[in-house]
DNA sequence: TAGGCCATCTGGTCCT
DNA sequence: AGGACCAGATGGCCTA
């Protein structure tokens, strides 16, 4: 490979590198967006992307069954659909923000 | 100190 | 050819 060669792949993948860095720049921008959503957001305490995409997917559950049968459910129920999966971190935090006791939610 | 989370780099694949 | 997207690897930071 020439050294000419070599100097263009490497400016490339620069290049390449510096895309990926603003995809991801972007990506955890609507992630941030996404968080604030959700039940429990807060700017000091942020919830990790795993657990936000979880809640998140937990909480449209719990609004579609609200919609599909025109009920709300006590805040328990709510509270306990929502950590469906979630980290016991997690979980206190949704239990604060619903002034609920963490031991509430216990399984 | 181990495990979780995150940012970044990288090579592969697909699309334009 | 070059950009977008993706998944794996790696190293740093934090916390239980």
């Amino acid at each position: 490979m020439t050294e000419e060669r070599v100097k263009k792949l490497k400016v490339r993948r620069s290049k390449a590198n510096t895309r990926e860095r603003n995809r991801m720049h972007g990506l955890n921008e609507a992630l941030e967006v996404l968080r604030e959503y959700v039940p429990c957001y807060s700017k000091t305490q942020k919830l990790s992307k795993i657990e936000t995409l979880r809640l998140a997917r937990n909480y449209i559950s719990s609004l579609a069954g609200i919609l599909k049968n025109g009920v709300k459910p006590d805040t328990i129920t709510f509270a306990k659909t929502l950590t469906d999966g979630l980290s016991q971190n997690t979980m206190n935090l949704v239990a604060g923000s619903l002034q609920l006791n963490p031991r509430t939610l216990m399984p």
